[in-house]
RNA sequence: GCCCGGAUGGCGGAAUGGUAGACGCAACAGACUUAAAAUCUGUCGAUCCUAGUGGUCGUGGGGGUUCAAGUCCCCCUCUGGGCACCA
């Protein structure tokens, strides 16, 4: 009797519809737990990154429901975004028609998937019922001083006349156009995200249920630093301030560099040709940083030096160089070649002098810079000091000699939340000649975005628009002009989790909603939003409430799961075309062929799954063979959620064999299993003893592989049970009343990952509930107890046999059992020590 | 370039500093079958010999701490993610 997925998987999905089980409402009686997956961009399809993603939230999901909390788990869409106009240039479809398409797609792929979401709070980003609250939000924060203009690069195709994202710059070029891409300055929008940078930090340590490492990136990213800024004076009688974390290492300063946007470099350029052509060198190129970082150094003469502050007379040349920006510090530094590996390169290509002023002990081989700690030497006042010392001691002199002061800097940058695009959130500003930048009244939102929009050229249809931009001013009604400007995606993934608590409200969201459902108890997406999204969110809990919003915690995710990426082994034809893996077959040999014309494969190494490297597994083909409940299975069983994941075919046909032989021999136990409400035998035998040993061990261990998604042990645990249960053969009543109680704790503890199956024997063992809202099994504390203990031999730490001793056996029995044991092995040797680990181990040392 | 991870059999992985390889996949052998599929049983890190309740080696590489290291410390290699306009 095989296991018909098809007709169960339907009939179980039905059933929780019509009986509403995943709606969730407010309910101050109960506890709430709130799971949270990352919400996904509509690209039309769902990928294994998704099943993973909703996978691992479902099994938290149903894991709680059973511990008895008021569950919400929801589920929208992230549809604003650079890929729906890309779409639109492409294929001629407006990117509404086409998000709107996406949306109705992935939603009838992830159904088939028995999620258990509550579909009544489903949001959509792009519509401007979720919008309106997000340029409201966006006047609040300029009303609260978080909201600025100022100018900054952007990434510029002079060909196509248009700003490119970082990912459209491919090696410095446009990806369409293959122009050289400059560096242009515009005006944009900035939020004030470092006005909270220290509190952003700071509260990092009460984050204890994210990953360490994710908590490190975040450090890291906001990158509080303490330091000192240092005045200069220049040769034509400028000032220039530098902003260092290294003040004990300025006497070993032998240059200047400046950004090639700072003013004084401007100003110099207008009379200075080798600047100038130098100055537009360093504007080519993308705005990235990885892309300034790993540019080769660079630096133009500008005919000025700079006086030493504390050196009196001495002189250094200042430089304009490509690797400073203007938008870091004060977009100057001093070098210090000696203590630097940066200047340490720029010096020996400028031939500067290269001074040491730390010393550390004499190993240091002046073929790369020393940047540690040290005693200072060359350094006047400095000498013989700690490098932590003369630190101190420098930023004092700094202050009391006024030429500088102590200041405590960040990394990190303010958001710029300007985009020059259509398919986003517009800015909710007008330009006015008379009244300058103007919020729109409030009673005017949403302004919504026009939808008779033109991509046949390149650039911001918005600001192409022929009558949309046009509008009178908010407050002095004269004509004026709408800032065509949209929103950064990243903001509508700021707050929507907040829009879930309340998704129909009229407001963002509502207070008592808020207050019930938040924080998120458990949030789980992708590591690659380890710092940008989860910084914005957490900036957004900050600023929403400084403009009164009704937040009453202070950071939005309590617990954080991050999952690794799906990967799969990537193939190329002889021409070097990516192939997908339905486009080849396997040959006896091991290797692989095309199936159109049997030319030869090669196979490449396992990649992140991508439509770019075709090297993607359709969740749905999966499905279709093998069911829902396989897929879910597989995906949890193969490995742990932080890592990435192999998708192998074979793997998941292992999980459908397994699916399958339960139900198979579940419904053989049904034939010897006594009724539901049997009462425990007062006796049982050894065999049924042993069995419910497993059965509650199996409960004690899994219960703590699921608080700490460890689910692939979990999975692995389940199959040990399963393993017993197939294996046993109940033959009295008291061994068959262990047998249903194994089953039935078996298909509990399987059913938050594979929940249909779990339901439709659940059912054939007479229950007329629902597994999803039958309580949690809790394991007995005496059936859960060793009494049996083997422990490991050891003579100079290498094994040499075990022994079965009575658990907790006294150290004395055990050593002396032990060195009986190995006797043969000690004969004629001095016994130096012997180590004893209660129920572990033994290690007899010997000369 | 900078920040954060990762590396264990043919493969995915397991292992509070205490018996490395749980559980599974693949493979191989056998049973069943006219045959195949499915199913069931067994073997399964490498190597050596005298074939055992055996020896030696073995967790990316090199060093160190410890009675004991996959696990802790230092150095290195390879590899994944992020780097502010992909989401």
């Amino acid at each position: 009797m095989r296991y018909n997925f098809k007709t169960s998987e339907a009939k179980w999905q039905k059933t929780w519809d019509e009986r509403r089980v995943f709606e969730s409402d407010v309910d101050p009686s109960k506890q709430k737990y709130y799971v949270l997956e990352m919400l996904p961009y509509p690209s039309g399809r769902i990928h294994m990154g998704h099943v993973r993603n909703y996978t691992l939230g479902d099994v938290a999901a149903r894991y709680r429901k059973a511990l008895g909390y008021n569950l919400m788990h929801p589920m929208g869409w992230d549809s604003f975004g650079l890929p729906a106009e890309n779409a639109a240039m492409e294929r001629k479809v407006h990117p509404g028609e086409w998000t709107n398409k996406n949306i109705t797609e992935m939603k009838t792929q992830l159904k088939p998937l028995g999620f258990s979401y509550d579909w009544n709070r489903e949001i959509a980003t792009h519509t401007p019922e979720y919008y309106r609250h997000e340029q409201k939000m966006m006047i609040d924060f300029w009303k609260a001083g978080l909201l600025y203009r100022k100018e900054s690069h952007v990434n510029w195709d002079p060909v196509e006349n248009s700003v490119l994202a970082n990912e459209q710059v491919i090696d410095g070029r446009g990806w369409r156009s293959g122009a050289l891409v400059e560096r242009k300055l515009i005006h944009q929008w900035f939020l004030k995200i470092t006005d909270f940078a220290d509190d952003l930090v700071e509260s990092l340590d009460t984050l204890t249920g994210w990953p360490e490492k994710v908590r490190t990136m975040q450090k890291n990213w906001i990158g509080k630093s303490q330091g000192a800024y240092v005045d200069f004076q220049l040769s034509d009688g400028e000032a220039v301030t530098v902003f260092t974390t290294r003040p004990d290492t300025l006497f070993g300063m032998s240059f200047l560099a400046i950004a090639a946007g700072h003013p004084i470099a401007k100003k110099l350029s207008e009379t200075n040709a080798d600047l100038k052509t130098f100055i537009q060198e360093c504007e080519r190129g993308g705005t990235s940083e990885a892309a300034i970082e790993t540019a080769e150094k660079l630096g133009c003469p500008i005919g000025l030096t700079a006086s030493h502050p504390l050196i009196p007379g001495k002189t250094i040349p200042v430089y304009v160089a490509n690797f400073v920006l203007m938008e870091y510090g004060t977009g100057a530094l001093f070098g210090c070649p000696a203590h630097d590996q940066r200047d340490f390169e720029f010096a020996t290509r400028y031939n500067l002098p290269i001074v040491q002023v730390v010393f550390d002990n004499g190993s240091w081989d002046r073929a790369t810079a020393y940047a540690g700690d040290g005693t200072m030497i060359n350094s006047g006042f400095l000498d013989g000091m700690t490098s932590a010392a003369a630190k101190k001691t420098m930023i004092e002199k700094l202050d009391s000699s006024n030429t500088g002061k102590s200041a405590t800097t960040y990394r990190l940058r303010d958001w710029g939340v300007s985009r020059q695009r259509y398919w986003g959130c517009p800015v909710p500003f007008v330009h006015c000649g008379d009244c300058g930048v103007v919020p729109e009244k409030v009673e005017n939102l949403p302004i919504k975005l026009p939808e008779d929009v033109t991509f046949d050229r390149p650039g911001n249809p918005l600001d192409h628009h022929p009558t949309w931009k046009h509008t009178n001013c908010p407050s002095c009604n004269k004509p004026a002009i709408r800032d065509t400007d949209t929103m950064d995606t990243f903001f509508e993934s700021s707050w929507y989790f907040l829009r879930y608590c309340s998704p129909k409200s009229e407001q963002a969201f509502d207070e008592k909603d808020a207050q019930y459902w938040m924080p998120v108890d458990q949030y789980i997406g992708g590591v690659e939003h380890a710092i940008l999204h989860l910084l914005y969110s957490r900036f957004f809990t900050r600023a929403l409430r400084k403009c009164g919003y009704p937040i009453q915690f202070d950071e939005p995710f309590k617990n954080l799961l991050t999952q690794g990426m799906i990967t799969h082994a990537t193939y190329q034809d002889k021409e070097g075309a990516w192939l997908s893996p339905a486009e080849i077959m396997p040959l006896d040999n091991g290797t692989f062929v095309k199936i159109t014309d049997r030319s030869p494969v090669t196979v490449g190494r396992l990649e992140k799954m991508s439509k770019s490297k075709k090297n993607t597994i359709d969740p749905g083909e999966i499905i279709d063979a093998y069911g829902a409940d396989t897929a879910r299975l597989f995906m949890m069983s193969d490995n742990p959620p932080e890592k990435d994941l192999e998708w192998t075919d074979s793997g998941a046909d292992g999980a459908w064999r397994y699916l399958n032989k339960l139900y198979t021999q579940a419904m053989y136990a049904v034939d010897c299993i006594p009724a539901a409400n049997t009462p425990e035998p007062e006796v049982f035998s050894a065999a049924a003893m042993n069995l419910r040993q497993v059965v509650h061990k199996t409960i004690m261990e899994y219960t703590h592989d699921l608080e700490t998604f460890a689910y692939n042990r979990g999975v692995a645990r389940l199959r040990t049970l399963s393993n017993a249960l197939f294996a046993f053969d109940p033959k009295t009543a008291d061994e068959k009343w262990a047998f249903r109680e194994g089953y039935e704790t078996l298909i509990q503890l399987l059913a938050p990952i594979a929940p249909h199956i779990c339901e439709e024997v659940w059912q054939s063992f007479g229950h007329a509930t629902l597994v999803y809202e039958t309580p949690w099994p809790k394991h007995r504390p005496d059936l859960t107890l060793e009494t049996q203990v083997t422990i490991a031999i050891q003579v100079n730490g290498k094994l040499r046999g075990t022994i079965e001793m009575p658990a907790d056996s006294d150290d004395e029995t055990v050593k002396q059992t032990a060195l009986n044991h190995v006797a043969h092995l000690t004969d004629g040797k001095t016994v130096q020590r012997v180590i004893v680990v209660k129920n572990k181990i033994v290690n007899i040392v010997v000369s």
